[in-house]
DNA sequence: CAGATTTCAGCTAGACTGAGATAA
DNA sequence: CTTATCTCAGTCGAGCTGAAATCT
């Protein structure tokens, strides 16, 4: 607490954080209802086009949800076309997924959208402003994580 | 492409903006719910503590929700008597909205918090580095708004 | 046997749309 | 008459829980 300048710092760097992640959301959102997806959706997909083989389970904690929500997202996206569920070949209890063509259509048109919507966003921010935004909010996400741990250890 | 190690500076902070975010709202998630509220009604309840006479429709505006959501999500903060609804004297189309003192009680916890949680989340963060993050953060949430903007004079 | 994976059934809060009542 | 505010009714995708079937 050394001036008065210290006062706007308490909180509104929590506000900023969701704001701008509510905002980039909001765009990603609109891109999404073009295609007639929703963002959760648009996220399975892009998870899957990453990973090739990849369950459900796995797919549930990548996009941060439960295995039973994704079931739904993915049941969805299959009867939307967008992809494809088939029986593990070496577990017969899991169900990979795959894009249709379609769906990879859809997903590369959003990973264009998605990196022209960032460098707009970042546009005027300098090389290394960038990178020391990196590294902050790398040591938040560790930091949370942290204590996000210590809770479950009670 | 130099090296290996550029891949992870391509996407990343898109990523971790939203990480952080989601981070920060499931903390705020687990304490809310030993509250037996949810965040859209905690963050009701904040903009009703912070501005004394708001109506729906700014309290909707304000919470980055429509007038309908708002509706319902007080519907619940007034059915567990944790604020309480009076028509405007100055205009009797709108509504007012107060804290109980059971409201306000749990407001003020929430308060303390999150203050603390964004404390430990910055924890090890030099003041400066803080000052930039908020100044980029700023910026990008100018870009997005402008850009916001620009999409609907269309 | 225990444990993992998916799905069924049901519930809830929230987002959204359209329409209506009431008042500025 | 037009506009603003709130609410009713209905639909939807999502998140969650408990339970079941199937397989490792």
């Amino acid at each position: 607490m050394k001036s008065k300048e210290s006062y706007k710092h308490q909180a509104p760097l929590g506000y900023l954080i969701h704001e701008v992640a509510r905002l980039m959301k909001r765009r990603f959102e609109e891109e999404a209802k073009s295609h007639g997806i929703t963002l959760p959706q648009w996220r399975a997909l892009a998870q899957i086009a990453i990973n090739e083989r990849i369950t459900q389970v796995q797919l549930a904690a990548a996009s941060d949800t439960d295995p039973m929500t994704m079931s739904g997202v993915l049941d969805r996206l299959e009867k939307r076309g967008l992809i494809d569920r088939y029986a593990d070949p070496t577990d017969s209890r899991a169900k990979l997924a795959r894009l249709t063509p379609e769906g990879e259509e859809i997903f590369v048109t959003a990973r264009k959208v998605g990196l022209a919507m960032y460098e707009a966003a970042l546009e005027g921010v300098s090389e290394d402003d960038r990178n020391t935004v990196i590294a902050v909010l790398g040591k938040m996400r560790g930091n949370l994580l942290g204590q996000a741990a210590e809770l479950e250890e009670v």
